[in-house]
DNA sequence: CATTGTTACCTCGGAAAGCGAGGTAGCCGT
DNA sequence: ACGGCTACCTCGCTTTCCGAGGTAACAATG
């Protein structure tokens, strides 16, 4: 049992493209440094697995919001970062955006207020 | 384009049992007066499809969340109406709660602020 | 009364996206 | 040279949404 703490899947649906993209304005990443950090700053709540990342890493790169590069890992093996490009910046927005307008439904749907992001 | 009034699918997954539970605090409803109201509250963000809700009425029925009775329509056909159960009103209170963890953890992440809920 | 329209309920197939398990590859310590 | 760590990737399964289509009761119409 997961006593409110973390949170089930379902939920998550949808929201990890614009969690990855928020945690690449910090600069350049790679996975296993983007799920650490995801994991961290949610206190635990979210522990996306890599079965959802790397998917989400291609999709969004493949949509020209994400660029790659691989570079030689020192004391271990290579890795691949992240960075946004101008056009990543402009869906962070976007899903920024849309993220306060659902949240704020479901807001005032279940606490009866409207949220004031 | 749904130029940031409508919400996407994928955002929506697992919200649906949250809402339906908050909107039946109002009292005993049937299905579709449950989709008005959604849709009224969050100005039409929301629209949950017929094929999505009756399904989850189902779901929170056998759970033991909702109880239900169908009653003779007046000029229309019967209506099955839904009550939340007390083990429902627990069930929403656990919603609740699991929704402000996931969406403070999302706007901690996303715009670096912790929401105060 | 048969036909059509409206309301309300239900079901089925397909798609999206998360998860866990498992697989590859480079570098380390012993 | 062998097992262990780090990092990346892929595959199949599950959940839950949507759209389309089907059923049933009642009303109005000819």
């Amino acid at each position: 049992m997961l006593d409110g703490r973390r949170i089930q899947a379902q939920l998550l649906k949808g929201t990890l493209p614009l969690l990855v993209l928020a945690t690449l304005r910090d600069g350049e990443l790679h996975g296993y440094e983007i799920v650490k950090r995801i994991r961290e700053r949610s206190s635990g709540a979210f522990d996306p697995s890599e079965g959802s990342l790397y998917p989400t890493l291609h999709r969004l790169e493949g949509e020209g919001a994400l660029e790659a590069s691989w570079r030689a890992g020192e004391g271990g093996p290579r890795r691949r970062y992240y960075r946004l490009t101008r056009g990543g910046l402009a869906a962070l927005e976007r899903a920024e955006q849309e993220w306060a307008t659902f949240s704020g439904s479901v807001q005032k749907i279940a606490f009866g207020e409207a949220s004031d992001v």
